[in-house]
DNA sequence: ACCTGAACACCGTTCAAGT
DNA sequence: ACCTGAACACCGTTCAAGT
């Protein structure tokens, strides 16, 4: 059990040197002073162990205190969701790619629809609310850590806090007047101000 | 010329047959009816040729008509890219993962940053409200697709337009009151209701 | 328990040569 | 202009055999 966590490691460490893309059995068992094959005695497949990849990427992501106010709770875990992510080479793509519902994962989710259930939102809405949270800290990392031109961190953070703003200005929305949730359903023609 | 086109043709057709992980040159080349050193007279590469396919995807979303409504045009917008992407299998992963400036996604940017501009957000605003749109739809639908556990499809989108809904609600917020942009700014202490 | 050696069926890409 | 034939340097994976 200990040889399959240095395997592990050594894989995150190799993803940070030569990206997802280079990330090859055959290049983990050379960097471990191994035969290629000597990897099946400690994971199935190489889609199991960047499976274990993820899982140890979105372990990153501490539990929220619990208590905290829902619009404070959700820039926390937006935060926290891609910090992880950036921490890690390919990070958001290696988990977008491949996604299992993972316990860490689904921990932050109940986490966050706890505190927006506590604030009043019906089962529903919360899950609606948390669920477009997540959506929009994948979209953004991915597209952050693709693209070639990096800009300053400063700069991306500022656009991933003000991505958050609309969004828990958003939420605040439907929490004030539960009938904007449905969208446009109010009526196409109706003035608005 | 035409030949070109012929391979692209087919490569998006493979798409749909096998999925983008077993997309391959060789594939190609045998549903061709040709060796696979031939498609290098057409492509100088596998990922040039990728990034055709993301092209021709992103030509799915038609230029908006002029002289909508910011909200309207928000929601029109992301259910045409969210659409073009779900045409094709593999779409939003193929788009995430081989994202170029690329023409039309430059248009429909700047279309929508347009319509944010009349209503009145100054050009910073605007361009953090279309960003957070675009990553929403990127994140939502990449997650979607990749989805083993598939549900209906009158299910996912109403819960496309449920976070469509949210963020349209938090433009809004920000459009009738300029600070709520800056998030948390204005002073962690203070109740909000 | 862990690894070697060697193979299998694949990849993307290059390039002389043919028509 | 387009394709063949053949090779090159890689892939992930399997499995008997060794220690």
């Amino acid at each position: 059990m200990a040889r399959r966590d240095e395997v592990l490691d050594a894989a995150l460490e190799l993803l940070d040197e030569v990206g997802l893309d280079a990330l090859t059995v055959r290049r983990l068992a050379a960097k471990l002073g191994v035969q290629p094959g000597a990897l099946y005695r400690h994971y199935p497949s190489k889609a199991a162990l960047l499976d274990s990849m993820v899982d140890r990427i979105a372990a990153g992501v501490p539990e929220a205190e619990a208590g905290l106010a829902w619009d404070v709770h959700a820039r926390w875990i937006a935060r926290a969701v891609r910090a992880a992510m950036l921490a890690r080479r390919d990070g958001a793509r290696l988990i977008a790619t491949f996604d299992r519902p993972g316990p860490a994962g689904v921990a932050s989710w109940r986490g966050f629809t706890g505190a927006l259930a506590v604030a009043g939102l019906p089962p529903e809405a919360a899950a609606a609310a948390a669920d477009t949270v997540f959506a929009y800290v994948n979209g953004f990392t991915i597209e952050e850590q693709a693209r070639l031109d990096q800009r300053a961190r400063a700069d991306r953070d500022a656009q991933f806090e003000a991505g958050l703003a609309i969004i828990v200005g958003g939420i605040k929305a439907v929490l004030e007047d539960p009938a904007t949730a449905t969208g446009t359903r109010a009526g196409p023609g109706r003035p608005r101000s």
